[in-house]
DNA sequence: ATGCCGGGGGCACCCCGA
């Protein structure tokens, strides 16, 4: 069975909802994966199940918050990270027909000084251990979403970003490499070794204009996975939309 | 060194984001 998988950062999902129906509307993917709903679930809206999309949402108040809408009626298996101590609504994982979809919004790090950075490292923790947990188990997996972390210096634009930003601190890149080491596909980088494939630009100082963008939306998948992938790409378009996100949604194909 | 933009909470600015 094929799938149609993405990725998408909202900033708001109440903010955001006609440009979510719309691009579910074109795009008709089998999974979105939301990040920064900012609102409780039972403030979610109601519209996505009008257009055809089963919906599970972890919230909170103001910050954070994931979402998972699917075709097909959903099969959740996990409203929090495993191991990951903190209240944070950071992570929603279900059965997709037997793939095990993680969605994560992995803490930034840059606030809240050195605790702040040191809950980024212990997601990243909490994730690894879940990652291998499947693995060993040789489930096929897709970890998806918005990882906060720029894997190396072509992910983003010389002067984006200061050398001390938690996005490219060594151990942020180095808790990337561990988890990518137990087996797991970064998906672009398996279509596109290298150059660009930004998915978020900043709204301030004509970061959009200029190109000047970030690659922090990831997808990586379990070795079966990985055989049958077929195409990964950001939707740059939804970027130059009025009132957007500042991340465009990254789009995985998976052949059947 | 700071604001540049934008969302939420809530009604004055402040926190957070990347």
């Amino acid at each position: 069975m094929s799938l149609k998988i993405a990725s998408w950062n909202v900033n708001s999902v109440r903010q955001r909802e006609g440009l979510v129906v719309d691009w579910l509307d074109r795009h008709q993917p089998d999974i979105l994966c939301l990040q920064e709903i900012k609102c409780e679930e039972h403030l979610f809206p109601a519209r996505f199940a009008e257009v055809g999309y089963h919906a599970v949402a972890v919230g909170q108040k103001s910050y954070n918050g994931v979402a998972i809408l699917s075709r097909q009626p959903l099969t959740v298996t996990n409203r929090r990270l495993p191991g990951f101590a903190h209240e944070a609504a950071r992570y929603v994982e279900i059965d997709w027909n037997g793939i095990i979809v993680g969605n994560l919004y992995l803490p930034n790090g840059n606030s809240g000084s050195a605790a702040g950075f040191q809950t980024k490292l212990d997601f990243f923790e909490a994730l690894y251990g879940r990652a291998r947990a499947l693995l060993e188990a040789e489930r096929d997996v897709v970890l998806t979403g918005d990882f906060n972390v720029c894997p190396t210096d072509e992910d983003f634009r010389p002067g984006a970003l200061s050398a001390s930003d938690a996005l490219i601190h060594p151990a942020s890149r180095a808790a990337w490499r561990r988890l990518c080491w137990l087996g797991l596909t970064d998906a672009q980088r398996a279509v596109q070794p290298q150059g660009r494939a930004f998915t978020f630009w900043d709204y301030q100082a004509g970061a959009w204009d200029r190109d000047s963008g970030l690659r922090i939306d990831h997808a990586l998948l379990s070795p079966r996975l990985a055989e049958r992938l077929e195409s990964v790409r950001p939707d740059r378009d939804e970027r130059a939309r009025p009132q957007p996100s500042d991340h465009v949604p990254l789009v995985t194909t998976i052949a059947g």
